[in-house]
DNA sequence: GTCTATAAAGAGATAGAC
DNA sequence: GTCTATCTCTTTATAGAC
């Protein structure tokens, strides 16, 4: 995968080859999509799409690596001058979650069909994303050891329920829909921490109770 | 897709499509599973296994209504006789949860490659599952009415986030783990309701708070 | 209900010219 | 860098015998 110009140069049909294919992979999927519809998309024939990649596993390949490293950096700089645990997680989620919608075609191609890569590239995949939900595990298992989260629950189930309420958001997100990823993000850490029910000791039942019958 | 039999009968073939195909649905992914692989593991001949099904997509489609009508039928049935707004809540979440770790070859299928149907039968499905969406929608919306759950975020917002967190689930679980499907529905119950973090008034800093450096 | 045989279309990928 | 032309393999699906 080329790496993304910092400057204002014009967006090369080998940029393009990537964004296209991550489009089109979380629309269909990336076996139900072709490379004649790739090729078509791009304005180019399918001779020629094989001038910028070897094979067709190779795109999906590139789109897993380039996800796992955004996200990875994006996480493990954000982390780095945060240390409380509880804003810990929140960093996390917010980090994650507005990748993860931002560059959404990616991610979602990454999250959901990283498993129909083979041999060597899925074994590397697989060893990148490991890695970083390794990652997801220390940030939680340290609040647990600090106290800061409830240890009713081990830190493997409280992280997977992180990766729940984070990542299934990928398969119904819509990209310019009223909600805006860092309000969602903000949303599910406060579910994640605090829940989603009012606090007994609040309620006032006079005014909250429900009309019997 | 046939009716499951009552009695002790003997599998027949015309059931072991439909359980077979969603195995290999779920392991490759629709698009990935080829009819001449279900037939192997069938052990009968591709011509032989047409007739049984038209069409490759009608798998896909009676996998998907009778996932449907399972979680669906499932999580009315409990809803019935419950009536506190928190406790329709834990009963959903029990149900789906449970529901969906249970037949997870079949639930996982429907909620990744439901998008795979094309025409009428897509629509349908569609309409199916937005039916049930809308169950779980109503036991959020109606829950916050009664003030049992916060305000801070509108229903839509709460009934995503407790989807997130019950749906990613088919994409990590493993049946015959150390996690049965009950217990995880209680962990995430837990969480979505109070959360994940120590209620502050109860830390007991001499014991919890972390050690400097 | 299951088979052999085959049709018909769709897929990934390459050769070699410009 | 992009093309035309083509190869080769795989796939879904059907016809018709037993």
């Amino acid at each position: 995968m080329p790496k993304q110009s910092g400057t204002k140069a014009a967006v090369t049909t080998a940029d393009r080859v990537w964004t296209v294919a991550a489009q089109l992979f979380r629309e269909k999927g990336y076996h139900a999509t072709t490379t004649r519809e790739l090729a078509e998309r791009l304005q180019i024939t399918r001779a020629s799409l094989y001038y910028y990649v070897d094979k067709k596993e190779d795109l999906l390949y590139g789109i897993c690596v380039e996800s796992l490293r955004r996200v990875s950096t994006a996480v493990d700089a954000a982390l780095s001058d945060v240390v409380g645990p509880t804003e810990r997680i929140r960093t996390l989620v917010c980090c994650h979650v507005v990748s993860m919608l931002t560059d959404i075609d990616m991610h979602a191609t990454m999250l959901l069909d990283l498993h129909h890569l083979t041999g060597d590239q899925l074994r590397e995949v697989v060893k990148a994303r490991d890695a970083y939900q390794a990652t997801v595990d220390g940030v939680i298992a340290d609040a647990q050891s600090a106290g800061a989260l409830r240890s009713s629950f081990s830190p493997k189930v409280a992280s997977l329920a992180l990766l729940n309420l984070m990542n299934w958001t990928i398969t119904w997100y819509r990209p310019g829909g009223p909600l805006k990823p860092q309000q969602f993000a903000e949303v599910i850490t406060d579910i994640y921490l605090n829940g989603a029910s009012v606090p007994s000791e609040l309620v006032d039942p006079t005014v909250c109770r429900p009309v019997a019958r």
